[in-house]
DNA sequence: ATGTATTTTGCAATATTGTTGCAACTTTCT
DNA sequence: AGAAAGTTGCAACAATATTGCAAAATACAT
C-alpha cells in the first residue's frame, strides 16, 4: 500500500514498520478499531507499548481520532479530509452495532449544533449513536 | 436523605449501606462521577469490588447512566424522569469542561435527530460536547 | 420477633489495560 | 558512510476490572 507510505511522509513522520503496518491495516478496515484489536490483527506482534505509542502519534498528527465509549475502551478511526495536527474536525456520527458491534464513521453525516445554556463554549462535539446497522437490519 | 431510600425501594433493591450511601453521593452531585471519585468521596470505603458492583446494579435499574469519555473512563450520572431498567432515555447532552475537568449534564438540551444512511436503525444516541464551562469561562 | 432463604459484601486471586525509564536499534540527514 | 535524532522493545510497575467463595446483612414468612 502506497497511501500508508504517503500519510507517513506528509506528516512528518518517520517510516516504520509498525507505523506503515498499523496504518494500512485502518486503511482497509471500514470501522474503527480498538488498541486490542490491532494487537490481534496485525501478523507481526508488536509490544502494545508500541501499539499505545503509535496510536498517540496518529492522534496528535490528526492521522486518527479517538471515539469515546462506554466499555472502558477507546475506539481509533481514521480521520477524513480536514484534520490536522493538535486540531480534530472528525465532526461526525459515529454509529455503534449493537448486534455486530461494529463501528462505523458515518463521514456524511454532520453532527447537529446544540443550543448550549448561557455561559457554555462548546469547543468540539462528539455524537455516537447505537442501533442496528445496514448489514445487520434482517 | 429520604430521597434514596425511594429510589431504591421503588426499584425493588435491598437496602444496604453502600447503596444508600453511593446514592446519596449522586443526589447530592451535580456532575457525573466516574468510579474513581466514588471511592475517594464516600467517607467509608467500600470494597472496589462493591462499588463495581453497585453501579452496575444502578445501571441496570435505570438509576444512573453511563457517559462515555475517551479517557478509558466510564461517567455515570442520575437518570432523571423516564428512564426505567433496562431501557434507557438519557438523550440529553453531556458536557465536559476542558478546564475543571467537570462533566455536567444538560438535561434540558435534547439531542437533536440525525438522519442517518438508509439501512442503519438508531436506538439510542449520546453526544458529549466538550469546551469551557459557565464557572471556567473567564 | 425469630429463624430461614435470599441477597449482598469483602477478601483473595487473577486478568486486563496503561505508563515509564532505559538500552538497543532504525531511520533520517548531511 | 557516519553522526544525530527518533523509535522500539523489554522490564518493571501502576491502575483498573473480574471471578469464586465464605461470611455477613437483608428480606420474607411465620
Amino acid at each position: 500500500m502506497k497511501e500508508a507510505l504517503e500519510i507517513l511522509k506528509r506528516n512528518s513522520l518517520s517510516i516504520t514498520d509498525s507505523r506503515k503496518i498499523i496504518l494500512e491495516l485502518f486503511l482497509k478496515t471500514e470501522g474503527a478499531l480498538a488498541h486490542a484489536d490491532i494487537e490481534k490483527n496485525t501478523a507481526v506482534n508488536f509490544d502494545r507499548v508500541t501499539v499505545y505509542r503509535t496510536l498517540q502519534t496518529f492522534t496528535e498528527n490528526g492521522i486518527i481520532h479517538q471515539i469515546p465509549t462506554t466499555d472502558n475502551t477507546i475506539l481509533y478511526a481514521l480521520c477524513k479530509d480536514k484534520c490536522e495536527a493538535g486540531h480534530h474536525h472528525d465532526e461526525h456520527v459515529h454509529f455503534i452495532c449493537v448486534n455486530c458491534e461494529k463501528t462505523i464513521c458515518m463521514d456524511d453525516v454532520v453532527v447537529p449544533q446544540v443550543k448550549l445554556p448561557k455561559g457554555f463554549i462548546p469547543l468540539q462535539t462528539a455524537m455516537v449513536v447505537k442501533g442496528t446497522c445496514n448489514d445487520c437490519k434482517n
